[in-house]
RNA sequence: GGAGGGGUUCCCGAGUGGCCAAAGGGAUCAGACUGUAAAUCUGACGGCUCAGCCUUCGGUGGUUCGAAUCCACCUCCCUCCA
C-alpha cells in the first residue's frame, strides 16, 4: 500500500493540478497498468524543453509500468487549436503528417521507451465517425458551454474572430479519449477545458472519466512567456551542445529553479541542495552548469555536455573564439565589397541598414578589432573572422 | 438583408490634409556594468548605393501643389437588429 501512495506522489510531483487525485490514487490501487493518453499536433515536429515536461510526466508513469498512449492529432491538426492565431492554416498532407510523426517519435524516444509506447493517430477513428457523426458530436455541447472556455471568452470579448470549426477541437479531443479509453490524460493546464471535455464525453459513453493530469507550462528564455517557437524563446532539443548550453546559461536566477523543478531528473533532495548552496553564498551560475550538463547529457551525451562546457569557459570567461564557427564565401562583382553588404550576406545582420547600425554603435568587429568606418570596403582575397555583437561570428571569405 | 464601429510600422496603440518613417508603451537588438544572470543606464529599432535617397499606414482608383488623414468601390473583423 505504501508503494502506490509513494507512486502517487511522485506522479503529483511537478504537476499543477489533478482531477481528482483521489480517483487517481484509487486506479493505482487497483494495481493494473493504466491507458495514459497524450495528445500532439503533428504541425510542429520540433520539440522543445517546453514539451519535455509533459513527455517527462509521461517517462514517470511509464517506469511505474503503465501503458503510455502517444496519440498523434492528425485529424485535430486540420482543426488546429483555436489560439486565434491560426485561422486559416494549410491543411497538412498524409505525407507531411506521417513524416512529422517519425520526426516526433524520433525526438520523443530520447526520453521515452520506444519499446512500450503506443503510437496512434486519432484520423483512426474520426474519418470512420463521418460527417453525421460529427454533427451527433457536435450536439453534445452547447455554444454557452463552449464559450467557459478562456480563450473562447477573451476571444469573444476583445472582437477577435471565432470560427466555428474551432468549437470542435474540444469535442474532437474529447471523443479521442472515448475511443482509447483512457484512465489518464496529461496536457498542458491550457488544456483544461479540453481534458475534461473528455470526461464528460467518456461519462456520457458509460465509460469511467479519465482522471486529468495537467502540467504547468514551462516559461521560455524571456521566464515570463511560455516557452514556444513562434515567440522565439524556447531551447530546441535538438538544439546543438553549445546552443543549448549557452541559452541556458542565459536564462535567469529565478527561472533556473524552475527549470530544475520541471525538467530536471534530479532527486528533489539534490535539488534542495542546490538551493541551500546557493543561500549560502555559491555562484549560481555553477549551479546553472549543472543543470546545462544534464540536459545536454540528455539529449546528446556526456562527452557534448563536457565539451560545450569547456567551449563555454574559453569562450567567455578567456574570451576566445568559438570552434564551430560557420565558414562561408561571399562574392563581390567588382573586387571588393561593403562592410555593412558584407554583413548582411553572411546573415550576421537582417539588412544593411542594420548592419550600418551595429557598426555605429560598435557592435562589429573584424578579427575582435571594432570596425569604426562603416564605408569599409573588403578586398575579395580577404579571410577574416567578422562578429557582430556577441553571439554572432563568422570566418568570412570574400572572393 | 439592415444599421453602426473598426483594419496604422513585430505587438498594443496615438495620429483626422503639410511640422509623419509616423507619439507612447511592450518586445527585440546593440553598448556599459556583470556570472552570455537579474536589475539599472545609454542608444537603436522600414529599406538602400546611408549625413543623402527610396518605399510604407487593409486593397484599388480618385480629389489635391501635397493624403495614414478627404471621396468612391472592394475586402476582412466586431457590435446591434432580422
Amino acid at each position: 500500500m505504501t508503494d502506490v501512495s509513494q507512486a502517487f506522489d511522485e506522479l503529483k510531483r511537478g504537476s499543477d493540478e489533478i482531477l481528482l487525485e483521489d480517483e487517481l490514487l484509487e486506479k493505482l490501487k487497483q494495481g493494473k497498468p493504466l491507458k495514459i493518453k497524450a495528445g500532439f499536433d503533428p504541425t510542429a515536429p520540433d520539440l522543445h524543453l517546453g514539451h519535455t515536461v509533459l513527455i517527462n510526466k509521461l517517462r514517470q508513469f511509464q517506469q511505474q509500468g503503465h501503458e503510455v498512449i502517444f496519440l498523434i492529432g492528425d485529424f485535430t491538426g486540420m482543426i488546429g487549436d483555436p489560439t486565434g492565431k491560426n485561422v486559416t492554416r494549410k491543411p497538412l498532407t498524409k505525407e507531411d503528417v506521417l513524416a512529422n510523426a517519425e520526426t516526433y517519435k524520433e525526438q520523443v524516444f530520447k526520453i521515452l521507451d520506444p519499446a512500450k509506447t503506443r503510437v496512434e493517430f486519432n484520423s483512426t477513428w474520426m474519418e470512420k465517425l463521418g460527417a453525421a457523426g460529427m454533427l451527433k458530436l457536435a450536439s453534445r455541447q452547447t455554444v454557452a458551454r463552449m464559450m467557459e472556455r478562456d480563450d473562447f471568452k477573451k476571444r469573444y470579448a476583445g472582437g477577435q474572430a471565432i470560427a466555428i470549426h474551432e468549437f470542435m477541437y474540444p469535442l474532437v479531443q474529447g471523443w479521442d479519449s472515448v475511443a482509447l479509453e483512457s484512465d489518464v490524460e496529461l496536457g498542458g493546464t491550457d488544456q483544461k477545458f479540453n481534458l475534461l471535455m473528455g470526461r464528460e464525453l467518456q461519462k456520457s459513453e458509460g465509460q469511467r472519466p479519465q482522471t486529468v493530469l495537467m502540467m504547468p507550462l514551462l516559461e521560455g528564455l524571456d521566464g515570463v512567456q511560455k516557452m514556444s517557437k513562434s515567440l522565439n524563446n524556447y531551447i530546441g532539443i535538438t538544439d546543438s551542445p553549445t546552443e543549448m548550453f549557452g541559452k541556458i546559461m542565459s536564462i535567469s536566477d529565478v527561472l533556473m529553479w524552475r527549470y530544475f523543478e520541471l525538467l530536471s531528473f534530479k532527486a528533489i533532495d539534490v535539488i534542495e541542495g542546490y538551493k541551500n548552496d546557493v543561500a549560502a553564498g555559491k555562484n549560481p551560475r555553477d549551479v546553472k552548469i549543472d543543470l546545462a550538463k544534464e540536459l545536454i547529457a540528455r539529449f546528446h551525451d556526456e562527452d557534448a555536455a563536457q565539451a560545450a562546457h569547456q567551449e563555454f569557459i574559453n569562450r567567455f570567461q578567456k574570451g576566445a573564439l568559438p570552434d564551430d564557427m560557420p565558414e562561408l564565401e561571399i562574392s563581390t562583382e567588382n573586387g571588393e565589397i561593403a562592410i555593412a553588404n558584407l554583413l548582411k550576406e553572411a546573415s550576421l545582420v537582417a539588412s544593411t541598414s542594420e548592419g550600418m547600425r551595429m557598426i555605429k554603435q560598435g557592435a562589429a568587429k573584424l578579427e575582435g578589432e571594432k570596425i569604426t568606418d562603416n564605408k569599409l570596403m573588403v578586398a575579395a582575397g580577404t579571410t577574416a573572422v567578422f562578429q557582430v555583437g556577441k553571439r554572432k561570428f563568422a570566418r568570412i571569405t570574400v572572393k
